[in-house]
DNA sequence: TAGTGCTGGTCTCTTTTTGAGACCGACAAA
DNA sequence: TTTGTCGGTCTCAAAAAGAGACCAGCACTA
């Protein structure tokens, strides 16, 4: 297997599903995943995909989140489809937010990574200490 | 079903899942999957994914990273165990990062999510039309 | 009646992260 | 002798994220 026959191949392949022709919008990949990026989304997801929450229940959920931050990633959320938001009428108003259709069949794929997470914790923590030691 | 019920029971395993103690570092979802949040990492891991590439190699493949950008994610992907790198003593030296037993198997579950958002991209787009559109 | 608290935010300021691009040494080819 | 390749590092500007003050409207309390 000289490895060389299939480079060219595989580059154009693995070009088209990144680059898309240079327009990040028409790449599945990039516009979608990279969705998930943020450092806060997989945890509300994770969250709502239990149960509905309220704004203020978030936040002392994920203790660590400024308000600012929750805001607008729930916002970015729904704009996306995943999150529904809705607002009841009471005093003072409260506003409770759920995950939709799309938002449920994404966290399914998601799931995948959070239990190779938790299987594989202990070898990605051994990993890294042992690179900090060869340092 | 009320959900009132198993609201705290839901809310103590939520919490115990996202902040653990308040420790970050024993919490596998915030330690483990906060490492693909970065913009380049699962880009990356989608390239190595396919083959082992060289530095420069990586770098026309994901037009728009800057090198300072890939030199950190791949060396972070290494610290965590997803990525093997390999210096070949040529005129002038060869690097050549590959993925790793431990990020083949990562791969395999962040793999899902690839196929959702080629499925699902456009549903996405949509969504966010209509959001944008309400405002 | 004044104070306090709860709701879901916005606004400003500072700190951290990212991006753009110059620079590096060793060697090869022109 | 200039130019290019290799895999980076370094510096500085821009963007993103975090900390925390502030807001209106209403209920309860002293």
């Amino acid at each position: 297997m000289d490895g060389k026959v299939i480079n060219l191949k595989s580059k154009m392949e693995i070009y088209k599903a990144i680059s898309d022709g240079g327009n990040i919008a028409n790449c599945p990949v990039r516009d979608v995943i990279q969705g998930f990026s943020g450092k806060w989304r997989s945890l509300l997801m994770m969250a709502l995909a239990e149960q509905p929450y309220r704004f203020g229940e978030l936040r002392r959920l994920v203790p660590d989140i400024s308000q600012r931050m929750l805001t607008q990633t729930l916002h970015d959320l729904q704009r996306d489809g995943y999150v529904h938001r809705e607002v009841f009428p009471t005093k003072p108003p409260g506003v409770e937010y759920s995950l939709t259709d799309l938002g449920r069949s994404m966290f399914g794929a998601f799931h995948q990574l959070i239990l190779w997470a938790e299987l594989n914790h202990d070898a990605v923590r051994e990993a890294r200490a042992a690179f900090d030691a060869a340092q």
